[in-house]
DNA sequence: TTATCATGCAACCAACGGATTGCACATTCA
DNA sequence: TGAATGTGCAATCCGTTGGTTGCATGATAA
């Protein structure tokens, strides 16, 4: 597969990815996801000023951007980071930033040229 | 600065970002400015099925977030890339990746135990 | 079994975003 | 100067999104 099949075929998944990130309250979940671990809908809506609801949807959000998952234990719907995502979100974000890199070098090379 | 306060103050900054990052015609414009170099506005949409207007709102979106700049030569707006606030974003994400990383780390433990 | 707790579902609303069209303005070149 | 070219500005359109409220359903514990 050529760079640039790679690269035109990458924005078609990147861009969802980085549109779920892009919302401060799923940042915030995340990172509450992160550092506290797993919890339930409830228990995460705890810690906000908005609905339930509102978590609802924003965790269904994640879940198709495809970065945290639920499981269901009992009547409690549980949710998780997702690793598997994590790591191609991560894998994404270093090519890009390569891509910026490479970028960056040739502007270096023109400038002392 | 605690770990916490720094992690909470760049919630607000990386969400717009990220926004930016979130679609499609932009990711592609970031790229096209990466492997293809700095380019006028007509010069840009001409690649782009979108309109010409489009184009100059996604720049204007890009611009707000930092990652592109524009300088005036002539009656031409020549828009590039911004090379600090790419650093800016590389940390960004390095960041939010070692903070997954770390939740990563604490679940494998978990399940280890 | 019955009250309680955790969720799901649906309707609704205001605001925003991506995109277009039409026209005006500025700059360059013949 | 006048025509062509590159942008900017404003109005408009429509789909999406973030959020709410109200009610129904499903599981649990006393």
């Amino acid at each position: 597969m050529s760079r640039a099949s790679a690269a035109r075929s990458r924005v078609q998944d990147a861009a969802p990815l980085f549109a779920a990130l892009g919302d401060e309250t799923r940042l915030r979940l995340l990172f509450r996801l992160s550092s506290g671990g797993p919890g339930s809908i409830t228990h995460l809506s705890a810690d906000t000023p908005v609905t339930r609801q509102a978590i609802t949807k924003h965790l269904q959000v994640l879940s198709e951007a495809g970065l945290v998952k639920s499981s269901r234990r009992g009547r409690e719907h549980v949710w998780d980071l997702e690793p598997k995502r994590l790591a191609d979100a991560h894998q994404y974000l270093d090519r890009i930033s390569q891509q910026w890199d490479d970028a960056l070098d040739r502007l270096k090379k023109l400038v002392e040229e």
